[in-house]
DNA sequence: CCATCAATTAGATGGCTATCGAAGTATCTA
DNA sequence: TAGATACTTCGATAGCCATCTAATTGATGG
């Protein structure tokens, strides 16, 4: 799998913020797919805006994929876009 | 080697600006060190403020490390640091 | 329908930072 | 010692972005 220069960069940028690293490296810990509403409800003091603008950042950036079911979204961690990441990283 | 969360973030910082991560690849392609002079003169449009500006945050961040000889400062790339970071990504 | 709840969007704001020009420091050389 | 070169520091500015409140969309249940 093959990052473009502009994705590899979208990606440092998401990650480069401390609290959309926490919520990667939570739905990377849930396993499989992880309850939007249990990220509001568990992180310290997050609004919904704020959790919804950083998700988009997340998505956007490929790292994460949403489904939402009713009134429900659940995130998913895209794995083989991250080790791409990585894998470009490990190259310096 | 043990990163504190606050030095990973600077890391994860210092990667997110493209021309820090282009300084830290060409740092780490040329093999050992590589001056100071060379990164000013080869890159595009930048000038010897700015350069000095992200130098001083990539060695902060503790990715490169810096030595004098004179008029002239070369970098070196902490290998070490680097690996230890990407470790710690790869824990996601 | 109406109320409630989940999540998104819109709009505003404050803080951070990449960038530059100008001035400063240190070194080398003629 | 005077001028040039390499880099740093200072001060200012412009643009980006994390954050919030308020309003909106969409779904569920009475």
């Amino acid at each position: 799998m093959k990052l473009t220069d502009e994705r590899f960069h979208s990606i440092s940028k998401a990650l480069a913020d401390p609290r959309r690293f926490d919520f990667v490296r939570r739905i990377g810990k849930a396993g499989d797919t992880l309850a939007c509403e249990h990220i509001r409800t568990t992180c310290c003091d997050v609004t919904p805006a704020t959790l919804s603008h950083h998700m988009k950042e997340l998505e956007t950036a490929g790292l994460v994929e949403s489904t939402r079911e009713g009134k429900f979204v659940t995130y998913r961690l895209r794995r083989d876009v991250l080790q791409a990441y990585l894998a470009e990283m490990a190259k310096i």
